[in-house]
DNA sequence: TTCACGATTCTA
DNA sequence: AGAATCGTGAAG
């Protein structure tokens, strides 16, 4: 089982995973700053129902926080349309489209009026190959999310939401770690970014850091 | 109406 | 290292 190593910490299951997969993070969950948010987030499973009814689902193993006060966020100068739902309550998705190619899914955080968010960037998904959605816009094309994503809350209902992990809160000391944002100018001095070291579907490490080996799955 | 550019990815 | 590709916002 190559992805195996994957999914170290996804192994002790205690409860049906279609149970598991079926819950969703309450608002609460997202109305703190993105900064808190995002690196709880690690370890949630992103969950999509489609068409046939059957549930699409990855272990999200890579945020970024953005921030209205910070120069790398797009609502650090005035809000317009394109970044409205960023402004708008938590628990909501800001989809983007990116270099007239890509979309990104966020989750609005912490309030109203206040641009704050999550940019998930990868997700390991299970029986596939590790880098289907290892960055952005690769995750927002494996889930078909797209601009009619946008301003949707997350919920079963809508048939896009997030779970929480199948174990409890926080993840193993030492598997999650924190560096500096991806692909932005300004704001780099943040180390506003987290990932799942276990994981090989991260985007891009950090320089000499490697796939910690898998601890439980023997 | 015009223009420069981006929270990226793929190819050379 | 460079191209692909287009919606958006600021400028004229």
């Amino acid at each position: 089982m190559l992805h195996a190593l994957n999914w170290f910490w996804v192994s002790p299951v205690t409860r049906p995973l279609a149970t598991t997969l079926s819950q969703h993070l309450p608002q609460a969950f997202f109305a703190r700053p993105a900064e808190v948010v995002a690196p709880e987030l690690i370890g949630c499973r992103l969950v999509k129902r489609q068409d046939n009814g059957s549930l699409l689902w990855g272990v999200v193993v890579e945020t970024e926080a953005y921030s209205q006060e910070e120069p790398a966020c797009h609502g650090y100068r005035n809000r317009t349309k394109r970044n409205d739902t960023l402004f708008g309550a938590p628990g909501h998705w800001y989809v983007y489209l990116t270099y007239g190619i890509h979309h990104c899914v966020n989750v609005v955080t912490d309030r109203a009026n206040w641009a704050n968010g999550v940019l998930l960037r990868a997700v390991a998904m299970p029986d596939e190959p590790e880098r289907i959605a290892a960055g952005p816009g690769l995750l927002a094309r494996r889930f078909s999310i797209n601009r009619g994503h946008d301003g949707q809350p997350l919920s079963t209902d809508q048939g896009l939401w997030l779970a929480p992990p199948p174990t409890a809160w926080p993840l193993p000391s030492g598997d999650l770690v924190q560096t500096g944002r991806i692909g932005i100018r300004q704001g780099q001095d943040l180390p506003w970014r987290w990932y799942l070291r276990s994981s090989r579907s991260v985007s891009r490490r950090v320089a000499g850091d490697r796939p910690s080996p898998s601890v439980a799955l023997v």
